[in-house]
RNA sequence: GGCCCGUUCGUCUAAUGGUUAGGACGCCAGGUUUUCAUCCUGGUAACAGGGGUCCGAUUCCCCUACGGGCUACCA
């Protein structure tokens, strides 16, 4: 590996960007050239040129200015491929978090691994945001421009703020260079692991922590690669307890490695980027999934090294779904429903998805939904106490379909109509075109039961459902099969059926209210041998060939081909007499 | 393997050292509504197992089982 490349310090300009009007090139640097000790060349062999001080940096960045109980967070993905489910959900937490107490919301962009990056994953995630209402104060932008006075939001940009931290560290002897290959690492893990010892770099297996500054001085002038670790003076018999906000207390171990807080490449680690950052960019509240809950300690002790105050951390369990009889992980390559546009592509919408999670969140949100249907679940207030913390919940399906059927019900029909079709254009250009060509045909149809008095049907679930609901009322797309006809009409003889259609398009008149339309139906019921009720019915069924529900089921069938469909006398409305009278001279035709 | 963390109806979960262990989804059954839905009422179903501590444990402790996480120059 060229090392040339990678010690090269990011220019002073990339920092005097970032928009605090101070040119950073007029700050006094530390001056290395003097040489005045083996550890001051080893420093200035490890980052040659100029770096600002600590101090200069934190000056940069002050501390922001909150309101008591106001909570900062952020979310802060790697750019390696679409958005997982998981990632919206603590994107949601923090976000609502954030704005309910006053606060920042931020979004950083951690690329530090290059290799996994994927292109134009960061301008997706973004997208997914700002779809799902995820309101993001300060953070990259779509097109590479970035908003906030407390970036770059880039870790790719941030070069300088970890040489600079990673720097006074060897200062103060709390870090040092490790010139181990990866092959020597691999050798002495087997190693470990043949003597059943626990593995890692740590007390004596930690190769380079006490080499002498010659031995280190040689190294450095061979050119060789090399990484810093970060000197632990933990002891894994020790306990510390864990202040985690969502999951409680928790005991865990202190940490004895000597982990890699800048790889060969001149980039930090997640460990040490995040306490960088999360303190530059002043994170009150970490909300991460809980796979960091183990090394928390390590974090702590980082920022204890770097004498700052380390922020409050909440741990998410990881959302799950079954696999034979075990769960897992919603994995991005196995499962498509783990990536947020699964959701999209299927037609739920974006509050469904939001609603579902709100509940996975907090459970008394379905509580306060019942109680406030009409409000804004932005209104609903989230707490950190009453985050689920156990366990990880299993996505579930069946409960998503109802708060969406239940989201959807509380729309109008101008909304269904305008989010369907604005789904439509992207999923279903058929049903776009349908919707398109016919705007007010549509939203008759959509407004069927809706918006009443009463509540409204819940059919519609997702946008994908609407073209179902449509199918019917349009003569191109209504071909009810044989089957469908037969056993939508089953025990009912065809001569009946005929007469009662007869009767129905001898006495309908458009101008009847639904309750004048009814006593017709119910008049056509009894004058052919049909109970009026259903209680007549069930107390004498002997006596009848039917009740009014089988007379009404005539219809039904006869002009949409199914049993179950909105309110019929809306339904014959909204087709027009001339489409219904139409397919009942057909229906009567056909059985000859 | 080692080290951590966890386990309440099928699912999401609530509560509690003493409750008929509560709600929601699903499912089932009734009912209201002119029909289909909506809606209403009811039902189904859980403290992983075993030991302790205690007058009493689902709740506290220990063990086991199962699940999850970490164990990288990935995040």
């Amino acid at each position: 590996m060229k090392r040339a490349e990678s010690q090269e310090v990011v220019s002073f300009a990339a920092l005097s960007e970032i928009g605090h009007g101070n040119d950073i090139n007029d700050m006094p640097s530390q001056d290395n050239s003097t040489q005045s000790g083996k550890k001051d060349r080893i420093i200035e062999k490890l980052f040659p040129g100029k770096l600002p001080a600590p101090d200069e940096i934190s000056g940069k960045y002050p501390s922001r200015k909150l309101e008591p109980g106001a909570m900062v967070t952020r979310i802060a993905p790697s750019p390696t491929g679409y958005m997982h489910i998981g990632g919206l959900f603590a994107a949601l937490v923090s976000e609502r978090l954030a704005h309910q107490t006053g606060g920042v919301f931020y979004l950083r962009i951690e690329d530090t691994d290059r290799k996994r990056e994927v292109e134009g994953a960061a301008d997706m995630i973004l997208t997914s945001l700002d779809r799902y209402g995820i309101r993001v104060d300060e953070g990259p932008r779509v097109g590479g421009e970035e908003s906030g006075s407390y970036g770059p939001y880039r870790q790719s940009d941030r070069s300088v703020f970890y040489k600079t931290y990673v720097k006074s560290l060897l200062e103060r002897d709390l870090a040092y260079p490790c010139f181990c290959t990866p092959e020597e690492l691999e050798e002495m893990r087997s190693m470990q692991e043949s003597r059943s010892v626990r593995p890692g770099y740590y007390g004596q297996w930690a190769k380079w922590r006490d080499r002498t500054e010659d031995e280190v001085l040689k190294e450095l002038s061979g050119n060789r690669p090399f990484v810093i670790r970060f000197r632990s003076d933990g002891d894994i018999g020790n306990k510390i307890v864990v202040k985690d906000e969502v999951k409680g207390d928790k005991e865990l171990s202190e940490n004895d490695q000597d982990i890699v807080i800048m790889k060969s490449d001149g980039l930090p680690t997640y460990h040490f980027a995040h306490i960088v950052d999360d303190h530059l960019m002043g994170t009150t509240d970490v909300i991460r999934g809980d796979e960091w809950l183990t090394s928390t300690p390590l974090h702590l002790q980082l920022f204890e090294a770097m004498g700052w105050e380390p922020p409050r951390y909440g741990h998410l369990s990881p959302i799950k779904k079954l696999e034979g009889s075990s769960r897992r992980k919603l994995s991005k390559r196995k499962d498509p429903e783990a990536s947020v546009s699964y959701y999209d592509v299927q037609g739920y919408p974006e509050d469904a998805i939001i609603e579902y999670l709100l509940n996975l969140a907090n459970s008394n949100f379905e509580d306060w939904r019942k109680t406030n249907p009409e409000k804004d679940n932005r209104e609903f207030l989230l707490t950190f106490e009453r985050l689920s913390g156990s366990g990880g919940a299993l996505f579930d399906f069946a409960k998503l379909d109802d708060v969406s059927k239940e989201t959807v019900s509380r729309y109008s029909a101008d909304t269904v109509y305008e989010k369907g079709l604005e789904w439509a254009k992207a999923h279903d250009p058929k049903l776009a075109d349908r919707m398109g060509n016919n705007p007010d045909y549509v939203k008759r149809i959509l407004n069927i039961e809706r918006g009443g008095t009463t509540k409204n049907r819940k059919d519609i679930g997702k946008w994908s459902d609407i073209g179902n609901e449509l199918e019917y009322f349009f003569d191109d797309t209504f071909h009810p099969s044989e089957e469908e006809m037969t056993t939508g009409l089953s025990g009912i003889l065809p001569e009946d059926m005929k007469s009662v259609i007869k009767a129905f398009m001898a006495s309908y008149d458009e101008k009847d209210t639904s309750e004048e339309w009814f006593e017709k139906i119910k008049t056509i019921a009894r004058d052919n041998g049909f109970a009026e009720n259903a209680k007549l019915f069930k107390k004498n069924p002997e006596l009848f060939r039917g009740n009014v529900a089988d007379v009404a089921r005539i219809f039904r069938v006869a002009l949409t081909g199914k049993t179950r469909t909105p309110d019929l006398y809306s339904i014959i409305h909204v087709m027009g007499t001339e489409r219904v009278f139409e397919r009942l001279s057909a229906l009567l035709r056909s059985e000859g």
